[in-house]
DNA sequence: TCAAGTAGTTTGACCATCAAGCTAAATTAA
DNA sequence: TTAATTTAGCTTGATGGTCAAACTACTTGA
């Protein structure tokens, strides 16, 4: 079993490198962080009632609604009953915002070549496997 | 060459994984976000003038006084003046300061620890080796 | 010496967030 | 059925992080 320092070391700069990826990303396409994260998990997800959103984002659904009723005007988000529940609503795409969806994954897509520019193929199964096992082991 | 998409999608979970675990992190020790990574960066680097500083965290410095006047108040760090430029101030972690940060960094650790559990001494050899290229590389 | 550049602070304006209190609808108990 | 409870979402008030721009004090270089 190696040191696991340098791991510990690898990991935190990874996480920094995605993190400082993400900021410009979110400038470079002028919308917010908090917006970007909910036209993805809408885009990857699809239709979905405000609690469910707001629970996947971590945050209170009052904090969702603020944000929401921006995105609205901006056209990139859509409100909809829901079927058989009157008290839910469902959050979905609109058109424009499926476009800004596609971008910010076709720049994901890219950030994820560049990343593995350097490593070969036996490397990159690899490491699928373990990023698998730490994302559904703990 | 393997399909990167699946690799693209484990690197976002990854991500989101480490998001979220330096978010519960950040509400145990009652400090914030903001306030915890100023603390990793003196602990790493030692004593810093408030430009270097706010360029590692890619804040402006209004901002980051704001932020060390907070933390001033609270007693984990302290300002002293620079020996040759009286311009320039230098902020470091006071006692109280540094032992948050040890606290931080040992939490750090153990989810280190706690995601490689189920590797075995191979896989945590290419992940150290596949992350320090994606580190380096990019 | 003095003009230009640099380090840090202050101020005013946003935005994201939460907790608490609110309404409307659904569910459960009587 | 009616009443009480729970649930979904919204509103409000407060806090905190952020930036841009204006300001002060110091340094540097012509």
């Amino acid at each position: 079993m190696p040191d696991l320092h340098q791991l510990n070391h690898a990991i935190i700069e990874f996480y920094e490198k995605l993190s400082s990826w993400e900021h410009s990303v979110v400038k470079e396409i002028g919308v917010s962080l908090s917006q970007v994260h909910t036209i993805e998990l809408l885009g990857i997800h699809g239709a979905m009632r405000m609690k469910e959103l707001a629970e996947k984002m971590a945050i209170t659904t009052g904090t969702l609604t603020v944000q929401v009723d921006k995105m609205v005007a901006a056209e990139l988000v859509r409100r909809r009953p829901h079927e058989s529940d009157r008290r839910s609503i469902l959050v979905e795409l609109t058109p424009k915002g499926e476009v800004m969806y596609q971008q910010h994954d076709a720049l994901h897509h890219q950030l994820t070549v560049d990343l593995c520019a350097n490593l070969d193929g036996d490397e990159q199964r690899l490491l699928l496997r373990c990023l698998s096992k730490m994302n559904h082991e703990f």
